[in-house]
DNA sequence: CTGAAAGCGCTAACAA
DNA sequence: TTGTTAGCGCTTTCAG
């Protein structure tokens, strides 16, 4: 019942750990390929698995990524990961993902944990740009970390992220062109970077009295209070700009439900492109996150030198996904 | 830059790594507590964090547990994962979730990673009642496993799981209840467990030839197929139950946009009670895990002495949660 | 109550 | 090409 070690495997196959070491950890190739053989048919004979700590204790490197995402009840922040735990597999590597439950508290307790050797770098999708800033910044110091779709003030590591300006353009252009002038913006979660630069996107765009409605947290719930909120008090209102698709689904759904047609009197956009707004009806319309591609660059981020991670935030274009909730036809 | 040690820790407070260790490991009381002051001080001000890997090698265990799911894009496991994830957090542990991407050779290989100490216990969902099961005997032979809301044959494990036989029940007697009477079954992956036992309970206690809809995969786009089947084929149908959450989705979808109301001509169940299921129109009719007991239940099994773990199957009482899609008024 | 010393399983100099 | 050996950072006997 207790695992074979290295040493048992070597026993069997007549070789010394060394040469045992070399052939299972694939790191030289000047074996006889006899003796390799050997050696691999008593490592499958006996199942033998390399112990991690071990090797990681020894190499100082554990083939494995961390990323602290700010909530996973989110499905954007799943698909997000997902992207990530692509990319990783892909190098060789494992991803372990870790919730922050949206408080700063428990994000720092998270990035503690993965610090003390348990990964060889760390993303983090701040959940504030402002709170979040010091935690970061103190794993930094210790490991190298990328910042990912979120910044963080005072973080003292690179961010890859959207460029929220450009997306909230194609929104409204998308919206104008429909002929929607009378345009709300339904956002929240002003603490973190998304939240806030989407909200400055918009009223930067359409003046500071412009219609907004403002939410503490990117939950569906949320979106149906903002559904109330615009039935209610905004009657002359023809499209709403939702700054993430969560808000999205809980407006929709609260507007249909208030004899509000969407498209029909409401045009109504979300934001991330999370798979659940193709099935909706109407599906809604939303900006894609190039998520491949910053997952990519965050990864070589992480694995470049320190000097490269200088504090700043890089930004991806966004995709315009067009759907039934911007129908023209109405 | 290079990370503080014990020993720099010791040094800095002046005693010996042995009472560092005793102090920052809280392992043992019986130290000054003139030292263990000192101690922690140092520790905070060099940011000193525990090397996790020589802590696991020194003591042979991690204090993580691994489980493997068979999609990530099912927001059910998700539901699932965090559940588990929660527990083990109150019990001061770390949970890591691997994704089998609805394959077994993946999930063989990610069973394999977790192996070599990575972890001190195993929860696995597994992807097929049949397939699976090699590869979760064989790790069992190494670790402790349990299997998680699903069993394979020949795992050599105990499996927690629900009785789907009883939610069967559950859904039947509320739909004949409302008076509904010409059912179907709208089922999906046959290979796992908890679709064949769907599948079985529903054939049970509604005879051979009921009305089945059988797909491949709990998908919403296979729930879309099924209701395009339905509204073609199936003109009689008063009520569809569904063998997961994301088929009812794509199903009433499918649905309403062929002009068949929902619950007005067609009453629709559901199977998992995901989040989403209340944000739709109508809200869907589903069966609640007891995920919170069941991950407990688990637990409690992974730390158990290997004989409380032979191979047997462990099954909690499903809840039905009654939503709009199968309102009484139709 | 504290310290000295051994050793978890592995890899990487270094020697042969 | 292979083996010997030291040691990664920590916890834990065992003495004191």
């Amino acid at each position: 019942m207790t695992a074979p070690r290295l040493l048992d495997v070597a026993a069997a196959a007549g070789v010394s750990r060394a040469t045992a070491s070399r052939v299972l950890a694939g790191t030289q190739r000047n074996v006889d390929p006899e003796l390799a053989r050997r050696v691999e048919e008593a490592a499958r004979h006996l199942g033998y698995r390399t112990n991690h700590s071990a090797r990681a204790l020894r190499t100082g490197t554990t083939g494995t990524i961390g990323v602290v995402v700010p909530s996973l009840a989110n499905p954007y922040f799943v698909q997000l990961a997902d992207a990530l735990a692509q990319q990783v597999r892909a190098a060789g590597g494992q991803l372990v993902v870790s919730d922050a439950a949206n408080d700063t508290a428990v994000e720092a307790e998270q990035i503690e944990t993965l610090l003390g050797g348990r990964v060889d770098g760390l993303l983090v999708v701040p959940v504030s740009a402002g709170a979040s800033g010091p935690a970061v910044r103190a794993a930094a110091q210790r490991t190298p970390v990328v910042l990912f779709d979120r910044w963080a003030t005072g973080s003292g590591t690179v961010a890859v992220t959207l460029d929220n300006t450009a997306a909230m353009r194609l929104l409204l252009d998308h919206l104008e062109g429909l002929g929607r002038h009378r345009i709300a913006l339904v956002a929240a979660d002003q603490a973190s970077s998304s939240g806030a630069e989407r909200l400055a996107a918009f009223t930067g765009a359409r003046g500071a009295d412009a219609t907004t409605v403002l939410l503490p947290s990117f939950t569906t719930d949320a979106g149906r209070t903002a559904g109330r909120r615009i039935a209610e008090r905004h009657a002359g209102i023809d499209a709403v700009v939702c700054g993430a698709d969560v808000l999205a689904v809980g407006l929709v759904s609260t507007l249909q439900r208030s004899a509000i047609p969407v498209p029909g009197r409401i045009a109504v956009t979300g934001f991330d492109d999370t798979e659940m707004l193709e099935l909706l009806d109407p599906p809604i319309t939303s900006i894609r996150h190039p998520l491949t591609a910053m997952a990519e660059r965050a990864l070589t981020l992480l694995q470049s030198p320190a000097r490269e991670r200088s504090e700043r935030v890089e930004r991806f274009a966004p995709q315009l996904v067009v759907r039934s909730s911007t129908d023209a036809n109405a």
